[in-house]
DNA sequence: TTGAAAGCGTTACCAG
DNA sequence: CTGGTAACGCTTTCAA
């Protein structure tokens, strides 16, 4: 910058000016300057601005994964919508584990992030203690948190769960069951699914459940069918495993909501090889309508969730938010659809 | 840090030792500090520290989209071997625009990132001046272009495009069409196919087609059957629209080489709709080995590719090239492999 | 409209 | 093993 001054026969803080606030600048000064950084191919270091004005412009996402169709379209959203205001993306991936997002809390933050976007909704006391103390937006995405930390963009989870559940029964099944999500709390063991393609953390999984299993109480459809120790592998093994696990128990099963499309690409698959008609004998349901999703006369029923628009949200929440305008929803319910195919 | 320093009775620059480098503060001291970091739930500030040390433990990677199943595992690979490594990912979404691109990387490096990753090959020759100046390891992932920058991870396009038309011909297919992909350059206009899922830039697709041309060439199967005008929408119903007008213009086609599996999700279904019998009539072949490739008795015969592997290959080259080891293979072609399943 | 001085929070360098 | 001092490159604040 002191050769960008020199060049330009200014002084720094000149030259800072231009570059921020040209309109306070004589035009005469404004083309030297901006001709010796052209000249100089000067590229400013916003770190350095960032300590001095207190600023970053520099925003944090921490993500389970990218792999798998599920939060790719959030980022994506989130990434668009922080470029165009000028800001970027920190981004850090948890790969499901509560402690490494303790620890990546700490690290993003030790960036004084402008803000911080997470998908999750739970999170450990100490990251909730670093978050609330860190005094910048935060916004919590893919749910609606009960106890938010402070701001929230998605939907319910349960709802989501019980509104398929009900569409099941709409269409006149009565013994539904549940695959593919939703591994017991305090189960322990390995991180969920890998690869798989479905796979969102279990928590998420267990509020479709919940909101399946609320269905069912409503509707008077009797106990819940959900195979106690999901098999391992992807989403899509799993979706097929699960089914065979679950006609095994309840061979009278006439419908199954899937906790993930991948989950019910497995199921499909697995009615077929056993030449069970989808969906006359059995209704297979699935959930977050990915691209497979309509094609292939597969025609999936499913759930569809705006991915994108979540991210893009959050994004303006939190830049609203800093800037000191009023954000009038906090906790943004972006909603659901379910999207009626041929499989339900 | 100087609360710190000051509860703990030291000076700041053991605090700051005690978090850098633990072995070298006595551990009675170290004990002290490290009750004080605590107590006060002090979290450095790595931006200042990337002032003073010029390193920013940042990385910058720029990429065309994360939606659409193609670079969202690599991203995935990248920061999970940067976070192994105590770095951290800035994420930049290009838009498939070379423009944006450019003032991405000077967005990128005005953070002093330690390195920065690239999904394109082609970049303006601004771009290309600013990365070459920066004084910084560059990745360019996804390909392996004649002219890189610095470094590349990734697979000839070409080649892989070249294989697959070989393939079809080994199975006997001598009339052999190409879909999906490949705009005609200096065509201009539009982003290429949005939220499709299999775009992955106009430039690879074209490299893809090459190699089918090339095969088309070597193996005397006549001119290249390809429409003119690829038809706008996602890639799954360009697919769909493309095989209908591909065979309008050659009916007697037996084979398809898809430019991604999207669009060969497209192919298959159209083919569906018309009677068309697959593979006995028509092969279809795909690129990317998507999720839903393998599923549903789609047995989709496909290209498959080492995306997560290729992120997390650049995370490593980018830091050993850093800490100063010799980096043995600065161009790294981790290849790509035919999978034969139904369809082809 | 422009500039000088004083930091921002950390680490490098050199002493002790 | 620990500390003082001087940056790092920029912006804020106050003056001119």
């Amino acid at each position: 910058m002191q050769d960008v001054a020199r060049a330009a026969g200014v002084s720094t803080i000149t030259v800072s000016r231009v570059l921020r606030t040209p309109e306070k600048v004589k035009a005469a000064t404004r083309a030297r300057v901006v001709a010796a950084v052209r000249e100089l191919g000067y590229v400013p270091d916003q770190g350095a601005g960032a300590l001095s004005s207190r600023e970053s412009r520099l925003v944090a996402a921490l993500v389970s994964t990218l792999s798998g169709s599920i939060f790719a379209s959030t980022v994506d959203g989130l990434a668009q919508s922080l470029r165009e205001a000028g800001h970027q993306l920190l981004l850090g991936t948890t790969e499901y584990s509560s402690a490494t997002e303790e620890a990546l809390v700490a690290t993003a933050l030790s960036r004084r992030p402008d803000g911080i976007v997470l998908t999750s909704g739970d999170h450990t006391t100490a990251a909730r203690s670093m978050l609330a103390g860190a005094g910048i937006p935060v916004v919590e995405v893919w749910e609606l948190p009960e106890d938010p930390v402070d701001m929230a963009v998605g939907f319910s989870n349960q709802e989501a769960g019980r509104a398929m559940t009900r569409h099941l029964h709409a269409t006149g099944r009565r013994r539904i069951g549940f695959v593919g999500g939703g591994r017991q709390a305090g189960r322990g063991g390995g991180r969920p699914a890998a690869g798989g393609g479905a796979a969102d953390g279990d928590r998420r999984g267990r509020l479709r459940r919940r909101g399946y299993e609320a269905a069912l109480a409503e509707l008077g459809l009797g106990a819940p069918r959900v195979v106690p120790e999901p098999a391992d592998g992807s989403m899509v093994e799993r979706g097929a495993r699960d089914l065979a696990a679950l006609l095994e128990c309840w061979p009278d099963t006439d419908a199954v909501f899937c906790s993930s499309d991948s989950a019910a690409l497995g199921a499909v698959s697995e009615a077929r090889r056993r030449g069970i008609a989808v969906p006359d004998r059995l209704a297979i349901a699935g959930f977050g309508d990915f691209e497979f999703a309509g094609e292939l006369g597969l025609g999936l029923t499913t759930v569809s969730i705006p991915g994108r628009a979540i991210g893009a949200e959050a994004g303006r929440m939190l830049l609203a938010r800093k800037s000191g305008e009023p954000v009038e929803t906090p906790i943004l319910d972006l909603g659901f659809t379910i999207v009626r195919r041929a499989t339900a």
